[in-house]
RNA sequence: GGGGCUGUAGCUCAGCUGGAUAGAGCAACCGCCUCCUAAGCGGUAGGUCGCGCGUUCGAAUCGCGCCAGUCCCGCCA
């Protein structure tokens, strides 16, 4: 067995300010080294295997010490100057004396790329571009079309990486405040597990403490055989359940004491109250269920916060034996570094409350221990609201404080903007609540549904019920998580089901019509796809054909990108880019009228770029459908 | 008062470790279906990259300072 060659994909040091916002990153001091995940190629990155070609070439023009210069290998931004450019000799030229032309002629004088591109051109101040050859392109077009991972690599080990999201109260509605973590943490999931890590979705749902009082005194009220008897007993549903019990408590002071009573027999562990609290829980699990089924979302595993109260006390005695407890005003706390309140003195984390109970920070730290030791994690990614950003940061410094957090692990908070009105502010429903989330999903679902009648209409064609239901769910829900998926994650981003749904531009229904035209072509033509033979190779001729087969060979840099800094927007906006690509080609290279061999190979590219999409949007939690 | 984030075309947003003429979609205007579904394609027009200073051969990108918006800052989550 030939030994892999390997890289390394370092975590990005967090000296840029820029950066501080998109991940919070543990780190103990500048200068300590990164966590680093080794990465086995069995199909090098064309991009990889340029960079270390221009390094061997300037150790072979100026020596061994420029060997771990970077050569500044960037794509260019215009076709002219070839697909990769090399800026490396400028910045060589203070260090080097030297002139940057002189050294670009040094450097290329040294590069042996003969079987990956065209002869490399230097251009302006000294920029080396670099033009991949035919060859190369329809040999790897080969390797990428006979691979069912289309040439993506996974990782070696296959580290643990928890993602926890979406994280409902279960004492509420989901809403739309849970539609971000929903879509960003499901997407974020998949694109980690599709690269080989072990991924465990966790949903910390709030499952315990106060708002139970109201839900559990209600259940004894209105169920109460319920307490004694062990069967489930059904609740009906969740949204009558609340209301009714929001009824009781509003109008009934006793129904109010009795709330507040449930709670400390909660707390205490009585039984037949945790029954009730028991019925409540699976009633909204159900719920929620039925809620990510619509959705379109990998299954979770729902660890919520009261799984973590044995281990809360521990949490206040380790740190307490590490010396960092202070008790302040009665309540227990950790004073932070680097935070202060108004008055300028330094910020508590409060990890036991004056009363004794506990709060989310105490569950958040039990959570991250456990997580280290039974879960044995490598990297905890939390795609949580930007509000929360201090909240996590100060539950890190802690951990990291502790000793339980160290550069063996990492723990992201990767937060996003709000989901804003067409007004921009933040989203709100007519009376002023949050949108319940399932209400939202469903009028998507509508208005692409009201839009595919139309368009049926106008096209005169007649198509079943069925077919109509399952296109419009399918474009409704995914308009609905593209639009969040393909804007900077850090942003917030306005809701516009018109926008979302609009049939041209960077949206849902653009990138699947995409696909339906390749399978349009294979009714027309009678192709079955799926037979195609491994021998016969895809041969660029057209300009069009080699830009659509160059931005194909580039999903693994994209994905490789995404694993590192987690914004899955930089993957909507290469399957746009590749769809954008194929209607060109389309629309200028007739597939089935093409003369034999062109026609094969252009059946073959066509192939090849609907599995592209289909796996892209796959990795989004968007599927596909074969006819629109 | 302190801190985070945001500020790029009329609107919504991209812009990767600083790199050649700042991109896309929508909206506007002009074209393209006897031809694989036009949910498509081509073109025109539109920008002091919030402002200033600095670092650099080179800055939308890095640093500092302002301005504007937004979020957070002790026992809720």
């Amino acid at each position: 067995m030939v030994a892999l060659p390997q890289r390394k994909i370092f975590w990005r040091p967090p000296h840029a300010t820029g950066w501080k916002f998109l991940e919070t990153r543990i780190i103990q001091g500048d200068s300590s080294p990164f966590p680093s995940i080794t990465l086995p190629i069995h199909m090098l990155s064309t991009i990889a295997q340029l960079k270390t070609r221009l390094q061997q070439a300037l150790v072979a023009a100026f020596g061994a010490e420029w060997a771990d210069t970077d050569p500044i290998l960037v794509p260019t931004n215009n076709p002219k100057f070839g697909d990769y450019q090399a800026n490396v000799a400028m910045s060589l030229a203070k260090p080097l004396k030297m002139k940057p032309r002189a050294i670009a002629e040094s450097i290329v004088a040294n590069l042996a790329v003969s079987d990956l591109a065209e002869a490399p051109e230097i251009a302006g101040p000294g920029f080396i571009n670099l033009r991949l050859s035919t060859a190369y392109l329809e040999q790897q077009l080969q390797a990428v079309r006979t691979d069912p991972r289309l040439g993506v690599a996974t990782v070696d080990p296959p580290t643990r990486v928890i993602v926890d999201y979406p994280s409902p109260n279960i004492a509420k509605e989901m809403h739309v405040g849970h539609l971000r973590p929903s879509i960003i943490g499901d997407c974020l999931s998949r694109i980690l597990e599709f690269l080989g890590y072990d991924v465990l979705r966790l949903s910390h749902v709030g499952d315990w403490g106060t708002p139970f009082g109201m839900l559990i005194a209600y259940v004894r009220e209105a169920y109460p055989d319920a307490l004694n008897d062990d069967s489930d007993i059904d609740l009906g549903s969740l949204a009558s359940f609340y209301r009714n019990a929001k009824k009781r408590f509003d109008e009934d002071e006793a129904f109010q004491q009795l709330a507040r009573q449930s709670v400390v027999e909660l707390q205490a562990g009585d039984e037949a109250t945790l029954k009730a609290w028991k019925l409540v829980c699976n009633l909204s699990n159900r719920t929620n269920q039925t809620i990510f089924d619509l959705m379109g979302l990998c299954d979770l595993t729902i660890r919520g916060e009261s799984f973590y109260n044995p281990y809360l006390l521990d949490v206040v005695k380790a740190l307490d034996d590490k010396g960092l407890l202070v008790e302040d005003q009665g309540a227990k706390c950790v004073f932070l570094e680097g935070f202060t309140n108004m008055d300028g003195n330094p910020l508590p984390l409060i990890v036991q409350k004056s009363d004794g109970g506990f709060n989310y920070a105490t569950t958040d730290l039990a959570a991250i221990r456990y997580r280290l030791d039974e879960d044995k994690v490598q990297r905890v990614i939390y795609p949580v609201g930007a509000e929360q950003t201090n909240h996590f940061a100060q539950v890190f410094q802690v951990g990291r404080r502790a000793g339980w957090i160290t550069d063996a692990v990492a723990f992201i908070h990767a937060p996003f903007g709000n989901v804003l009105g067409e007004d921009g502010k933040k989203l709100k429903s007519r009376s002023g609540d949050a949108l319940k989330l399932e209400e939202m999903l469903e009028e998507a679902i509508a208005y692409a549904r009201t839009d595919l009648i139309n368009r049926l209409q106008a096209a005169n064609r007649d198509e079943s019920e069925e077919f109509i239901n399952e296109v419009a769910r399918v474009i409704g829900i995914s308009a609905i998580k593209y639009a969040d998926l393909s804007q900077n994650r850090t942003s917030n981003y306005i809701f516009s089901y018109d926008k979302m749904l609009a049939l041209q531009g960077n949206t849902a229904p653009y990138m699947i019509n995409a696909y339906v035209r390749v399978r349009g072509i294979g009714r027309k033509g009678d192709i079955d796809f799926a037979s195609l033979s491994d021998d016969q190779t895809i041969r660029l001729q057209e300009e069009w054909e080699f830009t659509l087969a160059k931005h194909i060979l580039q999903l693994d840099e994209v994905l490789a990108e995404i694993d590192q800094d987690l914004l899955p927007n930089r993957l909507c906006q290469y399957l746009f880019e590749l769809s954008q690509k194929f209607n060109q080609f389309y629309e200028n290279c007739p597939v089935l009228k093409a003369e034999e061999p062109t026609r094969t190979s252009r059946i073959l590219l066509c192939d090849l770029t609907a599995q592209t999409i289909k796996l892209g949007l796959s990795l989004l939690g968007i599927p596909v459908l074969d006819r629109i």
